[in-house]
RNA sequence: GGAGGCGUGGUGUAGCUGGCCUAACACACAUGCCUGUCACGCAUGAGAUCGCGGGUUCGAAUCCCGUCGCCUCCGCCA
């Protein structure tokens, strides 16, 4: 076959650049000098002799004032085009945000071949969910979704410095492995080399190996989960926020740590997206524990005295308005969950028998947090594997920990795209995801 | 896995008790006019055989059956 002519279509920085490029943001340092802009087209509005085109970098939106002369390398250009513009920064009232940049120079750095699939430069963009997924790479550029990323960035960090602060280490652990943390949960199978492996659904056991080691330890990476749920709340890879300590004293100990890290990622939202609704988070968070929490949601009919216990997404729902409005609360601590409806690792409460030390907290009426004070002792795993039936071999690296000594210890996991939904109170978790992966989207 | 709902220009919707549909509206797009726009405005224009297949009927976007896709809720979970 024959290649066409590989000549790069280079050519487009005019030459020489002497003017490094200002950030729109800092445009109103800049009042009175050239500068030099580069963004994206976000809109053009041609009055005639009058124009005024409105270009966006990562920092912002900044007004370009141009006559029909200087408009000229714009014709025909679908908004989003790459630009270059030179011109004086200028104070100007009648300009949004009081400052313009007039007698531009434009230059095209990369034209766009065709118009945006949807509107960029409205407040709202709309479109369908699925529309807006199928066309991310341009739909993510709108300020909502730009802003929901910037959220995720800023609760990740939030997270990640709070529990380096409380003497955390950051792991990394594997994502392919042989057996099943959980037993029973749905996981993604794959062929690694020649045998059969699992896309890990929890860092669980990992990370309780390292406690052994590190004593504390914190993990922020995906996870994967298979259950064929179609829901606005549930994906099938999510970022989860693990943590594990060791030498704790009791549960509360990894509640009170929980709430550290919340805290530190709420403070880290509100200062990097600002205006938001003040979340409300008592300090110790109210909790309930799980026999209570089934009386308050039958006081108030939400659940039937003869149900299975279990906590219904509209119980969820129902506990978080009862928190809000009994508490001032926007968290709810769930404690001493039954110990069947827990993982095989979970520490029983000796005093409630048939209860766990195991707790949920839920934002806003879902659940983020899932935790608990796991066993420590090779022989209470032992007796808890006989006793569901599982067959302890395939955990033998994991039990050798036990076996060489283990703290008392706990953790929790947040899951990051639950957090982030319930702050900026949107209805699908697919909002504030970049690239989600649920049932039925691979692609993009 | 279960229940319900929706598929109409590029996008979002109206029409959907059959004929007035030669399919409407808003946004986007194209052309023209406009010296302070900031959801710019005004005018003109292009763009859809109404998801797909079959059926009923003189006549189907509209009713029926099938099929595909999507959405919501539930079970389970973070």
């Amino acid at each position: 076959m024959e290649v066409p002519s590989m000549k790069p279509s280079d050519s487009t920085i005019p030459a020489p650049n002497t003017l490094p490029r200002t950030l729109i943001a800092d445009l109103p340092s800049r009042i009175g000098h050239e500068v030099r802009l580069q963004g994206f087209l976000h809109n053009v509005r041609r009055l005639g002799t009058l124009n005024f085109v409105v270009l966006r970098d990562r920092t912002g939106l900044a007004q370009v004032r141009a006559d029909a002369d200087e408009m000229a390398p714009l014709t025909g250009l679908p908004d989003e085009s790459v630009l270059e513009v030179t011109g004086t920064a200028s104070a100007e009232p009648r300009a949004p945000g009081g400052i313009e940049l007039v007698t531009p120079r434009f230059f095209v750095l990369a034209a766009a071949t065709a118009p945006p699939p949807v509107v960029l430069s409205r407040r709202e963009l709309k479109a369908s969910l699925p529309f807006l997924l199928d066309h991310a790479a341009v739909s993510l550029r709108h300020e909502d979704r730009r802003q929901a990323l910037a959220l995720m960035a800023a609760l990740a960090e939030g997270f990640r410095s709070t529990l380096r602060e409380l003497g955390f280490t950051e792991v990394f652990t594997p994502k392919i492995a042989a057996a099943t943390a959980e037993g029973g949960a749905e996981v993604f199978p794959l062929e690694y080399f020649d045998v059969p492996a699992y896309l890990t659904q929890s860092p669980q056991l990992y990370k309780q190996m390292l406690v052994g080691v590190l004593e504390r330890v914190f993990e922020v990476g995906p996870v994967f989960r298979a259950e064929p749920h179609d829901t606005g709340r549930h994906l099938a890879q999510y970022c989860s926020l693990d943590a594990e300590m060791g030498f704790i004293d009791t549960v509360a100990d990894l509640i009170a740590t929980a709430r550290e890290a919340l805290a530190g990622m709420m403070a880290a939202a509100a200062a990097r997206i600002p205006g938001q609704e003040a979340v409300l988070m008592p300090d110790p968070l109210p909790s309930l524990p799980f026999w209570e929490a089934m009386t308050v949601l039958e006081a108030a009919g939400v659940r039937q005295p003869g149900d299975r216990p279990d906590l219904t997404p509209a119980g969820e729902r129902h506990l978080g308005e009862w928190a809000r409005a009994e508490l001032a609360s926007d968290f709810l601590v769930v404690t001493g969950y039954p110990q069947d409806e827990r993982p095989f690792y979970t520490h029983p409460d000796p005093h409630h028998p048939g209860y766990s030390r195991g707790f949920d907290i839920l934002f806003r009426g879902l659940e983020i947090v899932t935790g608990g004070q796991r066993l420590h002792r090779e022989a209470d795993y032992l007796r808890v594997m006989a006793e569901r039936g599982m067959d302890p071999s395939p955990f033998e690296a994991y039990l050798e920990a036990f076996r060489h000594g283990m703290p008392p210890h706990g953790g929790f996991a947040i899951g990051l795209e639950r957090v982030a939904k319930q702050w900026l109170g949107v209805a699908n978790i697919r909002e504030v995801t970049a690239f989600p992966r649920y049932r039925g989207r691979l692609a993009p």
